[in-house]
DNA sequence: CGCTGGAACTAAACCGAGTAAGCGAGCCAG
DNA sequence: CTGGCTCGCTTACTCGGTTTAGTTCCAGCG
């Protein structure tokens, strides 16, 4: 089975290339009529340009690179790259680009995949996760004037696009919420604290913790399930123990609700329970877990459209505030930042009043 | 900033561009000295060759592509996938192989994407997952000539390479690890039935159970955590309830001690639950879920490695039997087929002898 | 009537690699 | 001394699109 190229079609169509070229592409330069034989002819044969063709002829890959992070322990990743993932497909393949998958180790081998990336002209941009503090994947890919966009913090993004949720805003609602539940003594299982939305998190729940007069501890983790039942088993074994949790993932939120049943507490009456981001096993567990809720999904679509709107794709809704329900980008963010909907409490079983 | 191209350093070298071409691909027709020089300034330089431009001049792409079945229910996908994905970037990326991923709705649209990848030699080759007992998918890929590899039983792949572990083994040890506990009725909460390998295992569970005289009892579900939950609701909820279930993955096991406890049974007095697939999260509920075990890093892995020899990179290892640890290809399946260890037991605190 | 202009198309260059064919130099054998 | 071979390299063409620079033809207009 051989493919068909242009080439045969303008054999077929008796034209030359360039009239099938045009034609193909919705140019001027051919009459409705040819082009409609050519377009008939094409369909007849199946034909699809071939992407190494146009690549080479310098019409930008339509394919988008996704550097993930390898978990640290190597185990499985959170339920939310998986999602995002499926966000980001959602609106690449309506729009035909293709989405390059790539694990990285650290920093360094990720940007060496840009560099490579840039010289093969293997994608038209990219998609970077996890903006520590001070990046350097930012100045190597405006160095390299590859197109990107930031999912994290404008603070950090450094110029690039980004697209984000307020994170500070999602983590004073919770901590609100727990206070004027009663709770006095707050303690935070966190990322890895070079993480730029974990300082963020940080900074908030300190801030409002400060504010509302409730003690706030932060142990920050590498994400785990083990690292998150190591801490909590730590926090809840000292003497002034406190009376409400809040951990960064979900995956370490059920991992310490499992400690905290072991340890003979009872969930929410001894100790309640805050998950952030909320994946169907919140709602599955007994008791179901009161967590931060953001639809991480739309939140890929909306990086997808960003990004393929600062390749140039701009095509009609794609560019600007490319978010549909997105919150207005009323912080003095540059043009090409967006900022998502942030996460919302939603409260279930494993909040209350603290007991006396 | 502008890519080198061969030229330049044809240019630089004081050579032609053939002359450079030969060095760099370490063919005959060079100068130990001229290719040295020519090395060293492509290096200098930063070269790397346009991927369009080789893939045009007929190298075969160095990308595999990989279609997942976009999850039934849109929320998260299992833990399973991710760590496959794992797997097989772990080796493609070593041999500087991409992985090209795909989200499909349904199988029409992912034969759909096969024949565009093909016409627009986007993939040298294809992963196959989620085998159907009568898969079109198969027939599609032999008929356009991609190298595929099946993850998944030999007997429904069609004369594609196939790499897979024997559940029915699998099946059979968790079973006969039941009724030597006492257990007299066993349920099994199984994925989609028209899946090949659902086929299979429920085949190895009736078999193994009539052959112990325990009654078996399937539901068959869509894999979701929605769908375990309800399916063990109504499993429990008979007269003559099973005192042991079995879960095709491990989110639904999760999502079934949930509901054994909600509905105030013990596990493991009142109820055993042995989940198949072991993420870290099983370890940690309480009680730690018994599982069935298998390395599905290392499954990628060698899926990888499959595929790479059927696409004709057979280097070194790869070819033949490239799992260093699998079994050995006993039953009758042609070479190309690899056996992965099958899954074992691992019993933990979810499992014991029924309560009388 | 002749000139201009635009529509519709063709021919050929081009992108950046890979590669078959050819060619000169050096070497060896006859 | 010459024919033939090999080595080392160049030339030129290929892949399949895109694109630029023409070319042809016809309509419109002074």
């Amino acid at each position: 089975m051989k493919r068909p190229t242009i080439a045969d079609i303008a054999k077929e169509a008796g034209v030359s290339k360039g009239a099938v070229s045009y034609a193909l592409n919705g140019q001027p330069g051919v009459s409705p009529q040819t082009r409609q034989r050519i377009l008939a002819i094409a369909d007849r044969l199946g034909f699809r340009a071939n992407s190494a063709a146009r690549a080479l002829a310098g019409v930008p890959a339509k394919v988008v690179g996704l550097a993930l992070p390898r978990p640290p322990a190597t185990l499985g990743v959170e339920p939310f790259f998986m999602e995002l993932i499926s966000g980001l497909e959602a609106e690449l393949s309506t729009r035909s680009y293709a989405l390059l998958l790539q694990m990285v180790a650290h920093q360094d081998e990720e940007i060496g995949f840009y560099r490579r990336w840039w010289s093969e002209s293997r994608v038209g941009g990219v998609l970077v996760c996890d903006l520590r503090v001070h990046d350097e994947r930012v100045g190597a890919l405006r160095e390299l004037g590859l197109p990107a966009v930031v999912i994290g913090p404008p603070s950090a993004a450094g110029g690039l696009a980004s697209i984000w949720s307020d994170d500070g805003v999602s983590m004073v609602e919770a901590v609100e919420y727990l206070a004027a539940l009663g709770h006095r003594r707050i303690a935070r299982i966190s990322g890895m604290s070079e993480l730029a939305h974990t300082a963020i998190r940080t900074e908030a729940f300190t801030g409002v913790c400060a504010r509302l007069g409730v003690s706030a501890v932060t142990v920050p983790t590498d994400y785990s399930a083990e690292h998150g039942a190591d801490a909590t088993r730590r926090l809840l074994g000292a003497d002034d123990r406190p009376t409400a949790l809040i951990y960064d993932n979900d995956i370490m939120a059920i991992a310490g609700l499992t400690v905290a049943q072991e340890l003979g507490l009872s969930v929410p009456a001894d100790l309640s329970i805050v998950a952030w981001d909320d994946s169907p096993i919140c709602r599955l567990l007994h008791p179901p877990l009161t967590a931060l809720t953001r639809d991480i999904g739309a939140y890929g679509v909306h990086a997808a459209r960003l990004l393929l709107a600062a390749m140039g794709n701009g095509a009609g809704n794609g560019a600007g505030n490319g978010a549909g329900d997105s919150a207005d980008g009323s912080a003095g963010d540059r043009p090409g930042d967006v900022h998502d909907e942030p996460a919302h409490l939603t409260p279930r079983g494993s909040t209350a009043p603290p007991s006396r």
